[in-house]
DNA sequence: GTCTATAATAAGATAGAC
DNA sequence: GTCTATCTTATTATAGAC
């Protein structure tokens, strides 16, 4: 838990808006969460929106640069694509509130506060779809629609922030297995076979 | 617009819990929506709870009706799939609204309707649990954990309600083939090449 | 079957004491 | 920096007239 007053709100509010969503948790339910009340959080956060703004920018900007740390250095665009999976993927599962709040709970912004969170989330997405595209002009993938594959890969992969239980089956490193060979089979196909089988 | 009250309510409804989420629309919303007044949706419904659980069972249970007719008659594993695939995607294109409050919305339930509701999404997910791994058994499907996997298909037809637009540039089949050939592809995945290129 | 009126409660936010 | 107290507004839900 952290030791100062303006993370530990945001890490009650985390918690809560996980749990019961942005709009069903009050601000009291975060004060009475961690022994203040709730006046109190006006000192360190502008508004309830402002508290919600703050957790989305900083997850949306933590995705963005484990994802440029992770495939720095790596060659080769299947290479670069099988760690970006991972590290979305990894990232989900170690920040699996944050990740579940920044997929749902964007309709408590007003409309600038919107325009700034989607703004740092459309530049990731790019991010996907340049490997996609990169991809598929070197022949490393089939041909298919990029925007809508992008879209289906991120939402697969963020959809681990729904499911994962830390007392689960499996490892996240497993799991991010998973998704990462299923992801690289989808994106070849048409590059092996369309044999009809059974 | 259906001409019966009790469905004119409930098609308000669906509009304001896919546009503010099911928190943020007051039934007084609803009511003004369709020109009553908030009192009136109670001799309609118990409790704004049960308009949202009248809602999720519908859309549900119209997911397995549907995903039945798909795959009836239909031979074979891969064929099989295919069709539970595109049955998800279309419907979750056609009833967009609906199959969003279904991925987003089961916090605001009891926890006696929550069960009600899971049981029948839960019963719905291991139909395609079964295309996965009798596909496994068979050979057509690469091995691979078939609960991670159900998740991860589930997941990303049903994000499919989440940024669909009518007037966009893909008509629903041409975005259904895209997911019908990827996921495909990301099954059978090692039955034809783990080579690494580029 | 829909209305007006109201009960009962809780929300986000602010003022000002300490 | 946190508190108590309060403002203002909104909510779900119900009672009872028409």
């Amino acid at each position: 838990m952290a030791n100062n007053m303006k993370e530990r709100i945001k890490d009650a509010a985390i918690d809560l808006f996980y749990k019961k969503g942005y709009f069903a948790t009050s601000l009291n339910d975060v004060a009475q969460n961690i022994g203040i009340r709730k006046a109190s959080i006006y000192h360190h956060y502008p508004s309830k929106e402002g508290l919600l703004l703050s957790i989305l920018q900083t997850i949306l900007v933590d995705l963005t640069t484990n994802l440029h740390d992770s495939i720095q250095g790596i060659e080769g665009i299947e290479g670069k694509m099988r760690a970006a999976v991972r590290s979305h993927i990894l990232v989900s599962i170690d920040r699996q509130k944050e990740v579940l709040i920044s997929d749902s709970e964007l309709r408590g912004l007003s409309p600038e506060n919107y325009e700034t969170v989607v703004r740092i989330r459309d530049s990731y997405e790019r991010e996907f779809q340049a490997l996609i595209v990169d991809g598929m002009e070197a022949g490393v993938w089939a041909q298919g629609d990029f925007k809508v594959l992008s879209f289906a890969i991120l939402n697969m992969c963020t959809s681990v922030a729904g499911w994962f239980k830390p007392a689960g089956r499996l490892s996240r490193v497993d799991i991010a297995r998973v998704y990462e060979e299923f992801i690289i089979g989808g994106l070849k196909i048409g590059t092996c076979s369309t044999v009809d089988s059974v």
